[in-house]
DNA sequence: AAAAGCCTAAACAAACTATTGACAAACCGC
DNA sequence: GCGGTTTGTCAATAGTTTGTTTAGGCTTTT
């Protein structure tokens, strides 16, 4: 973000105001930063400037009516493992405006893949884990992997949806309940032109293959995250595999898989592999064969 | 619709009023938005647009000397219905972009508040409804649920966050997993300025209690869709009743206590009424009245 | 002290909008 | 069919918004 630009909006709007020091020099606090972060973001949806400006001094406003002012100041992280460090700390203390903060500081500077990768899915690993040591409880990890959904379910929604790429459903396995991963990956598949069917937690196997005919997708993915979730896959799987006519390829995965590669062999269908980057790559290679 | 025809109309007949910018703008209000999708309405009918802005001068001009309100109420329920219906086409079609176009034009109409809870509410209803009734499929409900889930997600994302509020505590009772109502409380208090910990789906009874003296929120709300899920609201109800030290507020809501309202008195809390709006009056009231 | 960077103020350029007038296709009554 | 009207679209010119650049001076760093 060009600095010009940002000392136009100041003279233009007054809505900035960096403190100086001495010399004169502009000093942008956390707060100025989370406001630009948003700013562009709205930008990016499509909004001119002085909407966007108008909107946040309308929500401002807004928020003001209600409450008292505070004051809140951190440092700013340049490095994954400080981030990632940082924002779990932030969701164990369930405080989203940190939370949030560091994700939008992170976004801008790594971009979004990096973030879901190499942020997002480790630090809801490392509280998972923390929350079957029984150090973290269940609250805290509810109420953290509440919020990386809204994250990404964000993301995805920001993101231009497209009916004419080829059609990839989604689903966790009967009585399975993790999404997040299964969210990445529609994310990235959003990102790549898919049109995604997203499905969400608990698919149940009944009706499904009726509501597949009608669909005629060209890809359905189905994650399980525990071992219990297995036979739902394989279900599916042997269901998808009985269809007549043209039947959607089948992939599956999630964590039951990674932690038990034994589990691989028992499923007649495709394994995606062990992150969303993988999954990405079979997918592409996978519509590819069958489009021969 | 091009922008030139826009003006042509406004030129030619004057029906189109919007008002200006200091710089001379056109600002197209919400009502002369309705006014635009009910003439291409007409036209898509085969009026030429003559016409169309006769019948609507005719009708305006006959709904003054009547009764004003009611008319312009029946104009816009009738508008809002066709809205519901073709959202749950589109959805129980499998068809986002569809879906998406509805959903936009309606919030650039109607505001996100009227849409959350005059559109997408029934909508889910309606969906929710023929889904018990054998008539549309799981995997349509899941996806239509899961679609909803996105955007309301996507609203409460796009908010300003604020940290000084009252703190307020969301989240399902035990073994429920319907969070869409409680997804639009946490939208309606955030733009409020409220400071929301959203624990969502399936909040289990247990550690509750101290994570919440370790949080010490103003207002801990849960909601309940079924029956089967009331005890568990009033086991956590007691356990924050039994709570030494300040106490948050407890209420409590959700369709299992619409269908039966004999449910509310046996919860040893506040019931929080019928719907977000209702609510969201009551979570104001309650913590004024705290703050005493 | 020289280089690099930030400051202010003003100007610039690209994209967008407004106004007016014109044009061609569709439509109407005859 | 034919003149006249309706209607969507376009072009030319002017004004607005907004990101970027320029010019001259001050601050910081090396």
């Amino acid at each position: 973000m060009p600095a010009a630009t940002l000392r136009a909006w100041e003279r233009r709007y007054g809505a900035l105001a960096p403190s100086r020091t001495e010399g004169g020099y502009r000093l942008y606090s956390e707060r100025d930063i989370m406001l630009l972060i948003w700013l562009k973001g709205r930008i990016n949806e499509g909004m001119t400037i002085s909407q966007a400006l108008a909107l946040w001094q309308y929500q401002e406003r807004q928020a003001r009516e209600q409450t008292p002012p505070a004051e809140a100041n951190t440092e700013i992280r340049a490095d994954l493992s400080d981030v990632r460090q940082s924002l779990a700390a932030a969701l164990l203390d369930f405080d989203e405006c940190k939370a949030d903060q560091i994700l939008a500081e992170a976004f801008a500077i790594f971009g979004f893949e990096t973030v879901s990768e190499r942020i997002i899915v480790p630090v809801m690993a490392h509280i998972g884990d923390r929350w079957h040591r029984g150090k973290a409880s269940t609250a805290a990890e509810h109420f953290a992997s509440n919020y990386m959904r809204r994250k990404i379910e964000a993301l995805i929604a920001a993101g231009a949806r497209r009916q004419d790429g080829p059609v990839v459903v989604l689903g966790c396995a009967p009585n399975d309940w993790h999404e997040l991963g299964l969210l990445l990956i529609y994310l990235f598949l959003q990102r790549r032109g898919y049109n995604v069917v997203y499905l969400g937690q608990n698919v149940p196997a009944e009706q499904f293959v009726d509501e597949m005919r009608r669909l005629s997708p060209d890809l359905v993915m189905i994650s399980a995250t525990t071992e219990e979730s297995v036979p739902g896959v394989i279900a599916m799987a042997e269901a998808i595999a009985a269809m007549d006519g043209t039947k959607p390829a089948f992939g599956f995965g999630g964590s039951a898989f990674n932690t038990n590669p034994a589990l691989r062999a028992t499923v007649p269908g495709v394994f995606m592999g062990e992150d969303a980057h993988a999954a990405l790559a079979n997918v592409s290679n996978l519509l590819a064969e069958r489009r021969k």
